[in-house]
RNA sequence: GGCCCUAUCGUCUAACGGUUAGGACAGCGGGUUUUCAAUCCGUCAAUCUGGGUUCGAUUCCCAGUAGGGUCACCA
């Protein structure tokens, strides 16, 4: 059933035996783009042959994962399915001498003799066009007649993927480098059954900040666990499609859809990349620069402990996270604490370095005094900014007058600007502070 | 070890064989009407080594070195 029209079908083929990292979903991203780019078919295969090893719950996180990065697969199944077809094929290899059944011993020592099936192999070399690579020469000898199923229900990777691409009509195979030793061991088994070859991509891998292929084990993240610290599904898709890969341009920050435009195979790296999680957050800092106030502050709320969800806090929130996790972190440290319960204050901490206390006592007092005579409604950070520079101006230093009302207000050495501090507390509670503080 | 692949700032990378080797992240320095943040500006920093080819190599070829991948009854 392969499909008669030269349109691009691209699969992403993981197999359900763990959480996925982002080198794993690169792929993804790679094979979605490119099929996009071309107008074709992206299609999601589940390699689950490994019964022992296979998960549903592994099956869902891929799933949820690829729905979260907005990574829509046109066709959705299981290589479990096909089990029939590719016993139908395994026969027939047998029938034809292309395949045999070899009494052995099982390997887990157990002493039990199992018939499994191996590849009759040609031994011959063996070449391929890699997109990334290039001509790819491997000589296949000494891969030996190699095992393609334990028995005539239980094919093995290399075979079952060579039936189910045939079956999918898929045309292109974007895959990670670790595939690549792979290829001509499928390459022989396509020309056993009658399957066109099909066109290859191998991306090389993912390093980690050890240089190490990234790996669970190291740390490495699974997908999801960035949505659960608040990155933007765009920001991973822009900041995972440029390991590796650059669309020739200067310019970094690209939406989903200007990513399907600019995607193109042959400006993929011929070289492992190393994953840098800093250089992500500013993707998606970025990103969150192109959402509207609305979303923004949404977010901004949702993520901050009921008690704290004032909207009024959001802009000062904004420009100190990078992520929405860091929101709720800024919680939990307490440095939103201010906002909602007056400081302790050590009145020493008023002091602007060597001001004398009497001079820091009466700037307060006038700070007091020129609050008073501002309306209740017109406390607006603009006004408490006018009025405290007009007094910090021809003060010695202007810190004199400013890091006192800081440290009155907020109990902190760093902090937001006072002039907002004091607008969002309101005219009430600011001067109550300051009182406090004298 | 065999086989395959690769090699530009710390990291991700750009550069029809001719550029002061460019950009971004990080770092550092400074401006931005006090601090943190944000922002702006500036700055540090690289062609693995050795041979060729060429008037001229980051770029082409070879070797070395280094790194990655793979050598399952896993995928």
């Amino acid at each position: 059933m392969a499909e008669e029209s030269n349109k691009i079908v691209t699969r992403f083929a993981p197999s359900p035996t763990g959480l996925l990292h982002l080198g794993t979903y690169r792929t993804a991203i790679f094979s979605y783009l490119y099929a996009k780019k071309n107008g074709g078919t992206f299609v999601l295969r589940i390699e689950d042959t490994d019964k022992e090893r296979s998960k549903k719950e592994y099956e869902d996180n891929i799933i949820e994962s690829l729905n979260w990065m907005d990574l829509k697969y046109d066709k959705f199944y299981r290589q479990s399915e096909h089990v029939e077809e590719h016993k139908k094929h395994l026969e027939k290899m047998i029938t034809e001498g292309k395949a045999y059944i070899s009494k052995e011993e099982a390997k887990d020592g157990s002493g039990v003799i199992k018939e499994i099936v191996r590849f009759k192999n040609p031994n011959i070399d063996v070449t391929f066009n890699d997109d990334i690579k290039g001509s790819v020469t491997m000589n296949t000898t000494d891969l030996g007649d190699f095992v393609i199923a334990k028995n005539l229900n239980e094919p093995l990777y290399n075979f079952a993927v060579v039936v189910d691409d045939w079956n999918a009509g898929i045309t292109h195979v974007i895959r990670g480098e670790d595939h690549t030793s792979n290829t001509p061991r499928q390459i022989l088994i396509q020309r056993a059954i009658g399957a066109p070859t099909l066109s290859y991509a191998h991306i090389p891998l993912v390093l980690g900040g050890d240089k190490l292929k990234l790996s669970k084990r190291r740390g490495a993240l699974p997908i999801t666990e960035y949505r659960n610290q608040g990155f933007l599904p765009e920001a991973i898709l822009n900041g995972v499609a440029f390991v590796g890969w650059n669309p020739g341009t200067e310019k970094e920050i690209f939406t989903h859809d200007e990513l399907v435009e600019a995607f193109d195979l042959s400006r993929v790296q011929k070289s492992p990349a190393i994953f840098n999680e800093e250089k992500l957050n500013w993707f998606n800092k970025e990103h969150i620069k192109l959402l509207s106030k609305e979303e923004i502050e949404k977010n901004i709320l949702e993520w901050l402990p009921e008690n704290m969800q004032n909207a009024k806090l959001v802009p000062i929130i904004l420009e100190r996270i990078s992520k929405w996790g860091d929101v709720k972190d800024m919680a939990e440290r307490g440095e939103l604490d201010f906002f909602f319960n007056a400081p302790m204050i050590d009145k020493e901490k008023l002091i602007f370095k060597d001001t004398p206390k009497e001079k820091i006592k009466s700037n307060i007092e006038n700070i007091i005094k020129k609050f008073e005579e501002i309306a209740e409604n017109d406390f607006t950070e603009e006004n408490i900014k006018s009025v405290l520079m007009e007094l910090a101006n021809v003060a010695e230093k202007r810190g004199e007058v400013l890091h006192p009302v800081r440290y009155a207000l907020s109990g902190l050495d760093k902090s937001p600007d006072p002039f907002i501090i004091a607008s969002i507390l309101g005219k009430n509670e600011t001067i109550s502070r300051l009182q406090k503080a004298l």
